[in-house]
DNA sequence: TCCCTATCTCGATGGATGTCAAGTTAGACG
DNA sequence: CGTCTAACTTGACATCCATCGAGATAGGGA
């Protein structure tokens, strides 16, 4: 049984506020605000991109360690990094001849307790 | 400032485990499996219909009621309601003239903690 | 300066998808 | 049985989107 640091994170506290799906309708536009953002990653190609981002070393990777992990064109890649940088999902930055993408967390915490349970929700740390 | 009862929900117990996807890379199949589900919910009125259906008196809504929320015809309600059961995210049984969907809780605790930071997560009751 | 590499933009194309009208199935009620 | 209503299925159509090739842009190094 792992031990656990727990640190509440209060619904009240969060910033910007998580539209909360499971507890009560969306209006027409915090659905099609939420929707852009799970449609952008509701793309096996996308979700791989976002997931080899969120993991790989110092939490960026560069286009060039993310082409060479498919066996997909450039072009088709960089279209994907855009659907994902639009959606606010990753950032990303040019240092010299790379550009390194990470993810913007925030976005995620916001998905990730628009569709928790009807209730709080508490973060280990 | 609320009060908290606090549930610890630690990765080993969770069943079936959620796909880290903020941890380590996806593999081919968890991506192609849970970006099937994203894209069901990346799309605006199916995420407003599983909205409704999630906060509606009872945790269940008929046909029915979703119809009227929207200015669309049946068949088109019809069509997005089969792409959310066949994505896992809601069920429907039919009682005497009325099919009642409800949401599958399992499934949407599945994507929330697999868009949740890489560490343990823990939900208050 | 010129060239090389990394990445993006543009345009085209084939396949996926949201929408509706028309028709079908399932149950309730005489 | 016949009829009414609720919900689904089918088929068609228009739009969207993933993909690629060709060309453009940015930076590093000779």
């Amino acid at each position: 049984m792992p031990k656990h640091d727990v640190l509440i994170v209060s619904r009240d506290e969060a910033e910007p506020c998580a539209s909360a799906v499971m507890r009560e309708p969306l209006t027409v536009d915090q659905a099609a605000d939420l929707a852009k953002v799970f449609k952008a990653i509701g793309e096996p190609v996308r979700l791989r991109l976002l997931s080899l981002i969120a993991s790989h070393a110092g939490g960026e990777a560069c286009v060039c360690d993310l082409t060479d992990a498919f066996e997909l064109s450039g072009p088709t890649i960089s279209h994907h990094l855009k659907v994902l940088r639009e959606a606010g999902v990753i950032e990303g930055d040019r240092r010299g001849t790379w550009i390194y993408y990470r993810v913007k967390p925030d976005t995620l915490r916001l998905l990730s307790e628009s569709l928790a349970p009807a209730q709080d929700v508490a973060v280990t740390a």
